[in-house]
DNA sequence: TTATTTAAGAAACCAAAAGTTTCTTATTGA
DNA sequence: TCAATAAGAAACTTTTGGTTTCTTAAATAA
């Protein structure tokens, strides 16, 4: 009998999978490397090598996975609505299923818990993505405006970022986020939002 | 010299005062009985005796402050506005006064790291206050339409509950909400939305 | 094929900190 | 003043995270 014992990145694949579902299960807090260990089927000395905290385990561990599943990023899209409100369902739409992927686990478990300096690693992943959305609602706000549906594309950043933000709270509690909401941002929010600056009243 | 030695509530004001130090430095991960013991001026078959868990300890702390500060809930407000804007601006102002407050620690420590059975305590607090939110924005349509300024009261939950969503939300990363942010969801996007409704253009 | 290198896994060990028990004594109030 | 209650000190147990050592399987090259 030949006893099997995985190395490289055969193994490197389980631990990455048993970190997701100690993160996915009891969150950040509750990821050791001994349980890593356990989990994965492997010894503590060979998480002990790899890595130096389970907090870099774990960004190790969420970026594989991203790397894994980056077929469909938000950025690339092609947007192929004939209206402000097709395109905006389309941003909104691949967000939410990004979201209710890798998402899932890498937004809920990544907020709150984090001390000091790991605060600083995450933000600038927020940040990252902060980049991209505000970079497709540009677009799709160039489209809406050479179509005549707007007469302006100059909004604050906190409004671009408003739909995603709401959509990530959501992540947090936990709740699956459904058609419904996707389109009471997209029709009742958004659409009047954007059109409405074009309008008189302008308060200061 | 007369050894002073506290008990009843008095201790258990300090036991909860020091609770909430070290979930506002620590996290609710950093909140261990022989921790909290020490930072009372206690020992730990004092705080054993009394809670089971070091999250119903925290529960119990943070119920403490809620109920010391509740002058002031965003429920009985009495709404002094002349207008939509007016009166929405007093709301989300209020919240996020009560936010920046005991809110700020209650919010940021409670959201992930909850694993399981502790997350449906937490939904319950949310819950809570969801409907307080709810109610006020009841009140405030319901002037607004008195005073002809929107033609229907009848909004979704999740329109309702969006604005105290998307301010969590930034609770959570941790940035403070400034003016900027409060005028931005009642100016551009609340009152758009409300008028909205009695528009034309309803699609499905 | 065999020798050599690299790295995984088992097991024993250490240290720190959480949790428990026992006993003493201050405080309250009957 | 005495009895009942509860706080605090201290010793102890248990758990668990982290480290070290050694054996041996797997890969690589001679």
């Amino acid at each position: 009998m030949t006893k099997t014992r995985r190395r490289g990145v055969e193994l490197e694949k389980a631990i990455f999978q048993a970190t997701r579902e100690i993160l996915a299960t009891e969150g950040l807090a509750g990821l050791t490397f001994p349980k890593v260990a356990a989990a994965a089927g492997t010894s503590k000395p060979v998480i002990y090598r790899r890595w130096k905290s389970p907090f870099e385990l774990s960004l190790a561990a969420v970026q594989d996975q991203i790397k894994a599943e980056n077929n469909g990023r938000t950025d690339e899209v092609v947007f192929t609505g004939d209206s402000l409100r097709e395109d905006l369902m389309q941003v909104m739409k691949r967000f939410v299923i990004s979201m209710n992927t890798f998402g899932q686990s890498y937004v809920t478990t990544f907020f709150s818990v984090l001390n000091q300096e790991q605060g600083t690693v995450i933000s600038k992943i927020v940040e990252e993505s902060s980049t991209i959305d505000i970079h497709a609602i540009d677009r799709v706000l160039e489209r809406a405006q050479t179509r005549g549906e707007i007469t302006t594309t100059a909004f604050s950043n906190d409004l671009k970022l408003l739909p995603f933000e709401w959509l990530r709270y959501h992540v947090f509690t936990r709740e699956t986020i459904g058609d419904d909401k996707v389109k009471l941002l997209v029709d009742d929010i958004l659409v009047p939002a954007y059109r409405h600056a074009g309008s008189a009243s302008e308060k200061a």
